[in-house]
DNA sequence: GGTAGACTATGACGGTTGTTATAGCCAGAG
DNA sequence: CTCTGGCTATAACAACCGTCATAGTCTACC
């Protein structure tokens, strides 16, 4: 019965959501994910018998989720504590990495899908980002944002984060991170003093 | 006599730099390169003889001289003429791609380099960002924004349009241009009204 | 004890990868 | 005409890719 495959599911399943994060999907083979999360490589067909995209998707909706925890957990103090959160995880995500990862859904995203079909595990991104903005957004207008403003700033939060995370890893620095946390910081307290 | 080689050089790096955006660097192979540019696979060794790197090196800065030549003319008429221009050139791109095509100095930058040394193609689009943003900053403080906030400004809305571009992607809609150019200009607005 | 089913081990498949080597073409210079 | 040098054509190299099939092991229940 169901004794649920012990963590070795969701250890490959992490693994492959850091080996994303670095490598991008397509540079990340079956075989290295299997290697890194010390799982044999049948195992990883016998969990996801749909391959690479259901891994690769599995490893989106992981981090995804793992984010908006966080953020749903801090935001409950106010955006700027959840802002502050939000740009505590990636900062320490790419110094702990000494600048080698960054965000697997961001890389997923920018995977070019085939001509006639959306991969699933592009749609999960787009899932992903909806979801953070979506909770940057409620937690705004919370405290009194209106809904556009609410909505367009999130926007720019979440795209803002992830583009200035790219910019750290090829300046090798995390300047670009203090000036956009400078700027984030004081567009949240502009919206919410109304 | 130099006659200069044609335009295949120069055809082999802009498709080269096209190809980039849409798939990213590993998984565009130099044969795929070739094919594009209908040029055949030994040229691609004889003109770029360190072979991928050097490729993806001189595409990403193609593309970034290509877009500082736009910023540069339209920052003539101001950081929000300029910030307009920068919108418009990446919505083309993916509008006009079908959301298949983004940035491929992003593409480029979120590359997990070797453990021990940085990648020339990397190096280059740590430089082409920071070209970018010394444009914008410079046209701020021309309108009498401060060094610091000119500076931050700058970094936020390179960092926040690649981010944006990415997520427009992944979500097939323009809806997160639309939300983040709202947002980077009435910020504008308000760092030159000093 | 026996049996079902979850998991692993192993190996193969056709194809593509970056790169190199070699031989050939073909314009322009002497 | 010869000859040089930029460019191309073709083939090969070892390594790796995603995926699948098969046989084996081990554990949990009857």
């Amino acid at each position: 019965m169901v004794k649920s495959s012990a963590p070795s599911r969701e250890r490959i399943v992490a693994g492959a959501a850091d080996m994303i994060s670095r490598r991008g999907l397509s540079a990340t083979s079956i075989r290295e994910m299997a290697k890194h999360a010390k799982a044999p490589l049948g195992s990883t067909y016998h969990y996801f018998p749909e391959g690479k995209q259901q891994l690769a998707t599995e490893a989106v909706r992981f981090t995804g989720e793992w984010v908006a925890r966080s953020l749903r957990k801090e935001l409950e103090a106010g955006p700027a504590a959840g802002l502050r959160a939000f740009l505590a995880l990636w900062r320490k995500i790419v110094v702990e990495s000494d600048f080698h990862a960054g965000c697997p859904v961001l890389a997923v995203a920018i995977e070019e899908p085939p001509a006639d079909e959306i991969p699933p595990a592009l749609a999960a991104a787009a899932e992903v980002f909806e979801q953070w903005e979506d909770l940057l957004a409620a937690s705004l207008r919370a405290r009194g944002a209106g809904a556009e403003q609410a909505a367009q700033l999130a926007t720019l939060i979440v795209a803002a984060v992830e583009g200035t995370v790219a910019m750290c890893r090829a300046k090798r620095s995390t300047e670009p991170l203090d000036r956009t946390a400078e700027q984030l910081q004081a567009l949240i307290a502009a919206a919410i003093r109304d």
